[in-house]
DNA sequence: GAGTATTTGATACAAAGTATCATTAACCAG
DNA sequence: CTGGTTAATGATACTTTGTATCAAATACTC
């Protein structure tokens, strides 16, 4: 009944959530289990998760945990900028540069599902201009971009 | 018991209509009078709707839609680009500029609802060319700005 | 270690989207 | 203007995604 931390290792975990802690601190807000755990699910995960597949992955540590107080935990994880809902998948990932806040794009594989998270300055320069000419202070930027990888694109002689 | 359209007078309802005729057309689709119906129905509303609330402006006239039968034709009438579906809020709109086949780029306000549907070079470039740069063949570009708009600005001096 | 405000748990529900299969209707040919 | 054919719809039921409410628990401060 050692109830020391999986040893999954999962390279940046630690850093990850030492980050989140010092975060929560700097802002004056709860550090929970909760909250660790959904983030840490999601890097672990290495991949973007439903909220419901978040929640089948805390039960068997925490198996109380609902709905509800998983989007909860996702958005706060959110507002602190560590982690990222994907809105054209329904789905969060953790986020893979939270040192300084970024508006990001995310270009996803179709077939394989991976998510690659990118902060290109062109495209955060163009938005903003646009938002200007048209009169939009704007507050939040979705860019989300769905293709085939390389990868998948070479095995698929066929199909 | 006049079965004739309801005169409303939506700016272009009769050259968006026509449009899609010809493009079923074109294609060898079949222009049903749910589909006609839903693509009137976006114009009028000149906003985005959710699928349910398109629904229920389709029910007076037409009984009998379903959920599922109106996603069936949003997703038919988002294949031939008249539509297009906004993922940041789950909703729907009816294609502003649907002459040429586009990537677009939206923008939303947060206070009004307003969303406008801009084709903005750069952006297009921007991504098109950050794809490439990461491997990616992109077949589908999310672009969504939310923010608040100026009108919404001006009415806002406090709070 | 106790106090307090915030977070969570429990429950129930709302909103968004899909599967299946029998029935209907759009289009085309004649 | 018939039918005949095939794609689309209707009916039904269900899955997934997300929220509201309020009492109980807990993270942080002192
Ligand atoms: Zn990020
Ligand atoms: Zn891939
Ligand atoms: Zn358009
Ligand atoms: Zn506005």
């Amino acid at each position: 009944m050692a109830k020391t931390h999986k040893a999954i290792h999962t390279p940046g975990l630690e850093g990850a959530l030492d980050r989140l802690e010092h975060l929560c601190r700097a802002r004056g807000q709860r550090l929970t289990r909760q909250r660790r755990a959904v983030l840490s699910s999601l890097l672990s995960a290495g991949r973007a998760l439903s909220a419901y597949e978040l929640l089948e992955r805390l039960r068997p540590e925490d198996g109380k945990s609902t709905p509800a107080s998983v989007y909860r935990s996702l958005d706060f994880l959110m507002t602190l900028g560590v982690v990222h809902r994907l809105e054209s998948t329904r789905s969060f990932i953790a986020c893979e540069h939270p040192e300084t806040p970024h508006w990001v794009q995310f270009l996803i594989c179709r077939r394989c599902g991976q998510v690659v998270e990118a902060e290109d300055e062109r495209i955060a320069a163009a938005t903003e201009s646009l938002g200007q000419r048209l009169g939009f202070a704007l507050d939040q930027r979705v860019v989300e971009l769905t293709g085939v990888c390389e990868g998948c694109r070479g095995s698929a002689a066929r199909h």
